[in-house]
DNA sequence: CAGGCAAGTGTTATATTATAACATAACCCT
DNA sequence: AGGGTTATGTTATAATATAACACTTGCCTG
């Protein structure tokens, strides 16, 4: 079995992308890991988990709680919030900072460090796990004396398929 | 004269850093870079300028406006706003994602993408303009075919003087 | 220098994002 | 079953940000 690292946890999606089987496979994932880690992926956070992952592209936490109301029975944010932190520590999504929004995981469980290449035509966003980049951003940080915990690297631009020619 | 650029727009300050100079020259170069540019630097703009440049760590949008009230007549929201929009689209100071905040640019004018450093212990925040760092991002990008308009890379830790040992 | 347009600011209201604090429920272990 | 811990519900409110429109100021041009 090789050990090599994928590169890119989530692509840019392509047209024919099975969604469903990728969300179900997801959930799956999601579920051992929690078994795994002795943490529980309970109903409310399972369901808020597949809200998030039901897209390929960012979500607010407002939308989720809009749609984990049932008609009238309506959340209230600390519920979605608190949901969300538990994904977010467990490696089920991610936060991205510069848009107040929330993205599946392109590898769920995985907790270290991503880039995000976020296309604001289309909106899709892909997820990397570049060991290159988080090589020089280490080596850079290290000559200065400083200690990363944690990286927030966004990309905004346009991906292949709305750029122009 | 040396083409070589600065790599650390703004390092951790030092001991002894001369603030009030760094403040009052950071402000000139505004001025200029304004005038040379043909936009205004309105009375309101240079008082949110001078308040933003007035620390070493990230202000918050709400404390600038606290700041900019004299006594009982404060300014509303849309004031400190336009304000921060104008001199961020200018190059004056950035706006930290991660933190909802804002911090003077070390090279007042530069439009160009930057990294921070973040120390979670002393609050303080290094400025760098990395072109190693735009590099192998920019080549990733590249790769996948995605032009970045926009980056975002915020790093958070422990900066060499709160470090234990 | 008057008139008028554009840019900037003031003001009010409201939208959006997020958390504090405390009550209740579910789960887990023995 | 008891009792602690973890999770969720609920109410209220804090913090962040923008829309929309009125007014003022600067600046250009005739």
């Amino acid at each position: 079995m090789s050990v090599e690292r994928k590169q890119i946890l989530a692509p840019f999606k392509s047209a024919n992308h099975a969604h469903a089987r990728c969300l179900k496979s997801a959930l799956t994932k999601a579920e051992s890991v929690c078994q795994a880690r002795g943490v529980r992926l309970t109903r409310l956070r399972r369901r808020v988990l597949e809200l998030v992952l039901g897209s390929h592209e960012p979500v607010k936490a407002y939308e989720v709680l809009e749609q984990l109301g049932t008609q009238r029975k309506r959340a209230a944010p600390p519920t979605v919030y608190r949901a969300l932190d538990f994904l977010q520590e467990e490696g089920f999504v991610h936060r991205i900072e510069s848009m107040n929004a929330y993205i599946g995981c392109g590898e769920p469980g995985h907790q270290g460090a991503s880039q995000f290449l976020i296309c604001h035509k289309c909106g899709e966003v892909a997820e990397l796990d570049d060991d290159e980049i988080f090589a020089v951003i280490f080596k850079k940080a290290k000559r200065l004396g400083f200690r990363i915990d944690d990286q927030t690297v966004e990309l905004k631009g346009l991906c292949k398929s709305c750029r122009p020619g």
